[in-house]
DNA sequence: CACGCATATACCCAGCGGAGTATATCAAGG
DNA sequence: CCTTGATATACTCCGCTGGGTATATGCGTG
């Protein structure tokens, strides 16, 4: 379980990625959500604390989770040597990946190689 | 098997997609530059094959692999939703480092939310 | 201080995936 | 055709990981 690749290969890990990408939540929160028993969420958290995907705060019995960016920066990087290959088989799609990548008032400007 | 991240989970995967980036290769130039059985590679390009990560032209007794960009454009579309919230952290991280730069200055107290 | 809620940990079990080994396919060339 | 080289497939085995269940820990409150 070393690599931040197989961490994110976990379906349920992914979705407790995305919902703290909107804001923290605590342990209750995500299993509510999920609907995944309580334990698992649990363990799904320690891995992805031990890996550096987020951390927590203590709030009375709750512990609140929130993202923290490096791990999936990583992941981020590696898909870099892929981008200037595929920017040149498919210019549509990578506009449009760029456009959901800006906030609407950013103007247009490179931000890959 | 069926997500895309559970593909690029396995190490050699990887490496056959990394290498594949450069220039298309024979499975034999694959199985030299990584130093696995060839039954494993053949095994892991036909994973990377049925999921979209590569395709294959025939070349006489070898099979020319190459790669296919739509997959890993599924795991940049993925990753969108976190470019967002990890540039805003910068600034996080920074106020930290600032932080943590300073000489002992007294003990922080815990914050509550 | 005892109880209850929120979370973490321990343990077992089942399924899957990757390596290894052996074998099949298929093309080129003598 | 028969052989050799290149690749694919079949099959077994083993380790790891995730879910389920039970239990521990920890904190706030009456």
């Amino acid at each position: 379980m070393e690599s931040v690749f197989e961490i994110i290969a976990e379906p349920n890990r992914r979705a407790i990625l995305s919902l703290l990408a909107s804001s923290q939540q605590s342990v209750g929160d995500i299993e509510r959500q999920l609907r995944l028993p309580q334990p698992a969420v649990s363990k799904h958290l320690r891995v992805l604390r031990e890996a550096g995907f987020v951390e927590s705060t203590v709030d009375a019995q709750r512990r609140l989770y929130s993202l923290k960016p490096g791990p999936l920066q990583e992941v981020d990087a590696w898909l870099a040597q892929f981008r200037r290959f595929w920017s040149a088989h498919v210019d549509a799609l990578e506009r449009h990946l760029d456009r959901m990548d800006q906030p609407a008032t950013a103007k247009r400007k490179p931000r890959r190689q």
